[in-house]
RNA sequence: GCGGAAGUGGUGAAAUGGCAAACACACUAGCCUUAGGAGCUAGCGCCCAAAAGGCUUGCGGGUUCAAGUCCCGCCUUCCGCACCA
């Protein structure tokens, strides 16, 4: 009885014996210093916010990071897997508010709460790295950077439009503006406010941030696609227009700058500076553009901005044609965006949909300027927008192609003074200033005197205060802290008042990991010697919903951080993977459709090692996830019976430790084989493939195989030296996926040490090899038979083999044979008529 | 509208031009029992009473001895971008 008792798998009580081991070993999981010789690795997850909860998605993504982290070690890496937490934001304010709790007591909580949920879950973390983002031994190093990039010019003030959320009550950059809505509260609109911010000069490497994307293969190329289309480079010309009766130019952007003959007005963005000019002379106008800027207020409140009709009002004025002084109206119009290029635009109707839809409307000349360059078709349809095509009623550029044609009018733009060729792109300037409490101080100074001053390093950190009244009124918390904003100037010794923004907490997120590499220096936010040692960044795994966020900044901040002479690296990681959502029935799990399935429930009722081994199994890691509960369950089973099994024939695996090895035959070389093919699919996976879910399910084909010779096993037909060799080697190949069940099995195999430094098995090619394979038969393509051949059967002996299979020759009784093709190690077609 | 990904049993999925549905879940039948969210055996794409046989990877074409896989067109779903001059 008490036998049959110990055969019982039990998570609970076996998960919980284990995770007290580990804790008590910090050093299991901790990097190791350079000088051990090992070649390093980097495996690093995207930290999460600590909301107090893991959801599925974190589970997720840390069962990969950590399957790969563990494959490491036991390829005799140096592996670096750290955590940490992206601690401060909005969630914190709300809940101080709700709760009437302190948001850094709030959080430190959620911390809390969250490490014991991934160490339940047996997550193998260097926790001596550990990073949270609100503790001032971080965010110092936040305000020492802002003031590097404000001595280098990449930060800076200005006035302009910005989004601005009322829920959280403070501006967003771009970034965090989704189709017009906020990125933390889908159902709120954004607004546009005119605000003094703080802006990081991130265009300033618009460019490299777009070319190294070519670089980065191993990211994969929807994220590269994404950033691509983000950054927006557009090459063209800016021509300047003169106003007639005025010295005031109108410069405009064009990436056809060819098609200038057929510019038939020119068009102004409503929030163009010019058009206020216009405006205030003219009642009538200024009533017509407010009513269009108001319409397009508002129809980016409704959020189809896209959705709105072209409109526009004649401004009775024109400007001049620079290359052949035409005369020709000027407009406003509702499409032209006064954030992109100039904020003008030379319309031709004849080659551009927009222009061609608005001269249409309102009755402008339409003028054909570029003819299709095979000329077989004199007057193609209108808009023709085509770019290979010839000059026509172009004055002397006639017969020029548009490439020789741009590049010309260019030269002569440039010559004259009137324009030149530019660049333009899409990106903005990130900005950081945000008017909340729970973010890093922005580390500067307001003097009436001495202006805009930093606050000097040596004053650093500008230290969060604490009990600060938090409200959702809008401006700055910390604006109504008197002893946070009243300071004397560092140069005047004046008073002065402190900068009461925080900063975005992107800004933390955007190099939380190369402090990892040095967590504990109070002297630079790391030395620079363990980032080079460490970085780029072997592994980065997290949701694609980052693409265009954290990912481009994080870029941006390693470019700068390389320009300060801190890291070598130009990218911060080499490889990139975006795992897919995890979804219930079908949707995304939120608590609005009731459909979330807590982590805890399922460790509590499954275990974690079949919680984990469930999130790999259930799809392909890119793919989305279906959560299935039945599904854990089977995957609990399924460990079960790796528990019994491994339980039963563990007293002779032991005695094979020491015993002879013997040639293996029948069941023992069948077990074998079926061993080390499935160490070599899965070690496959392991260098590039990632598909943890035929890994699984490869391990348990192994499984069931020895299951199905369990009467050969007790029989003993399979001796201990290739006992050991069957039962060790699959629990090191499941070492990755069920850390604790496999550390309960490998001590019971009479081995000492973690698991996860024993060597990662190799597969023997010669023993993984069939000696026999199954050939399909076909007749025209249609399976017909099969036959059995020996695994080296040249073509000549399969063809005779499969010609001698009764099915196949009743077939091809009173037909001819064409033809017959043999595929060695594959199949046969006999091809008739 | 543009760009990308996907579409295979009741469900999650597998198959890198060569036997479609591995591995699981669910279900059905049976066995066992210490009655457990347990274990074991068998069945399980569709059509046909069964067998024999036929059919089957969103739809339609094509390439090939051979197509879920490659090419062309279309449909659907999801994701990203969306007046970017």
């Amino acid at each position: 009885m008490a036998e049959e008792k110990e055969l019982r798998y039990d998570p609970a009580v076996l998960e919980s014996k284990w995770q007290e081991r580990w804790t008590a070993d910090p050093a299991l999981y901790a990097a190791e210093p350079e000088q051990c010789g090992k070649p390093k690795y980097y495996v690093l997850e995207m930290l999460p916010y600590p909301s107090g909860q893991l959801h599925m998605g974190h589970v997720r993504n840390y069962s990969i990071g950590d399957a790969l982290a563990r494959h490491m070690w036991m390829r005799g890496f140096n592996v670096l897997h750290p955590m940490g937490w992206d601690a401060f934001g909005l969630p914190a304010e709300n809940a101080a508010l709700k709760n009437n709790t302190p948001p850094r007591q709030w959080t430190l909580a959620n911390i809390a709460a969250m490490k014991r949920q991934m160490q339940r879950l047996g997550l193998g973390y260097d926790w001596a790295t550990e990073v949270t983002t609100c503790l001032p031994e971080y965010y110092r190093w936040n305000q020492w950077f802002f003031l590097r990039m404000y001595e280098k010019n990449l930060a800076y003030r200005k006035k302009s439009k910005v989004n601005w959320c009322p829920d959280c009550a403070t501006v967003l950059a771009n970034e965090q503006v989704i189709d017009g809505r906020c990125w933390r509260h889908e159902d709120t609109l954004v607004q546009q406010r005119e605000l003094v911010q703080w802006f990081f000069r991130i265009t300033a490497y618009a460019n490299e941030l777009l070319e190294g994307l070519d670089k980065l293969d191993g990211w994969p190329d929807k994220v590269r696609t994404m950033q691509r289309n983000w950054i927006g480079r557009s090459e063209g010309t800016e021509v300047d227009f003169a106003l007639e009766g005025d010295d005031e130019k109108i410069r405009v952007f064009t990436t056809r700058v060819d098609t200038i003959f057929g510019a038939t007005s020119v068009q102004l963005a409503p929030e163009h500076p010019l058009v206020s000019r216009f405006a205030a002379a003219d009642p009538v106008l200024k009533a017509q553009v407010d009513h269009l800027i108001d319409e397009q207020t508002r129809a980016r409140e409704a959020g189809d901005v896209g959705a709105i009709e072209k409109h526009g009002v004649d401004t009775g004025r024109y400007a001049l044609n620079p290359y052949n002084g035409e005369r020709v109206p000027i407009w406003v119009a509702n499409y032209i965006l006064m954030d992109y290029g100039t904020g003008a635009i030379m319309s031709v109707p004849a080659h551009d949909e927009r222009d061609f839809e608005f001269a249409n409307k309102y009755g402008i000349e339409i003028r054909r300027v570029i003819a299709p360059e095979d000329s077989v078709q004199e007057a193609p349809a209108l808009p023709f927008t085509s770019e290979s095509g010839i000059l026509i009623n172009s004055g002397s550029y006639n017969g020029l192609t548009c490439e020789q044609a741009q590049k010309q009018l260019q030269q002569v733009a440039a010559r004259n003074k009137f324009g030149k060729a530019t660049v333009t792109y899409r990106l903005k300037d990130w900005g950081v200033s945000r008017q909340r409490y729970w973010g890093t101080p922005i580390p500067m100074i307001h003097c009436e005197r001495d202006g805009l001053v930093p606050v000097p390093d040596d004053q650093l950190p500008v230290l969060l205060p604490d009990q600060v009244e938090i409200t959702q009124q809008g401006g700055s918390p910390l604006s109504r802290v008197p002893a946070f904003v009243n300071v004397t100037c560092p140069k005047c010794s004046g008073p002065a008042r402190r900068e009461t923004d925080t900063m975005d907490t992107f800004v933390d997120s955007s190099w939380y990991f190369y402090r990892y590499a040095d967590a504990k220096n109070s002297n630079a936010p790391f030395n620079p010697n363990a980032a080079s040692y460490w970085f780029p960044i072997d592994q980065y795994i997290g949701g694609v919903e980052h693409a265009i966020l954290h990912l481009i900044y994080s870029r941006f901040w390693t470019k700068v951080m390389r320009d300060l002479g801190l890291v070598q690296n130009d990218e911060p990681a080499a490889r990139l993977f975006t795992q897919g959502m995890v979804i219930k029935d079908g949707a995304k799990m939120s608590k609005s459709k009731g459909n979330v399935v807590s982590p805890d429930d399922m460790v509590v009722r499954y275990g974690a090692d079949a919680t984990r081994m469930y999130a790999l199994f259930a799809a392909p890691p890119d793919r989305d996830l279906d959560w299935q509960e039945d599904g854990v369950a089977g995957v609990s089973r399924f460990l079960g019976r790796v528990f019994r099994l491994v339980m039963r024939y563990a007293p002779q695996a032991r005695a094979g430790r020491t015993a002879q090895p013997v040639a293996p035959t029948g069941v023992s070389l069948k077990l074998l084989r079926k061993l080390h093919q499935t160490t070599a699919k899965i070690t496959l996976d392991f260098a590039g493939r990632w598909h943890f879910n035929t890994c699984v399910a490869a391990i348990m084909e192994f499984v069931n195989d020895m299951q199905a010779a369990d009467a050969q096993l007790s029989a003993g037909e399979v001796p201990a030296h290739t006992m050991n060799e069957l039962l060790r080697t699959l629990v090191l190949l499941m070492a990755p996926f069920a850390p604790f069940l496999t550390s309960e099995l490998w001590e019971e195999l009479g081995e000492t040490g973690a698991v996860l430094r024993a060597a990662w098995p190799q597969s023997d090619p010669q023993l993984a090899r069939e000696d026999e394979l199954e050939i399909p038969v076909q007749i025209n393509g249609k399976l017909v038979t099969v036959i059995r051949i020996a695994v080296d059967a040249d073509r000549a002996v399969m063809e005779a083999v499969a010609l001698r299979d009764e099915k196949l020759q009743a077939k091809i009784a009173g037909r001819s044979v064409a033809k017959i093709i043999v595929v060695p190690g594959k199949t046969v077609n006999v091809v008739v008529k």
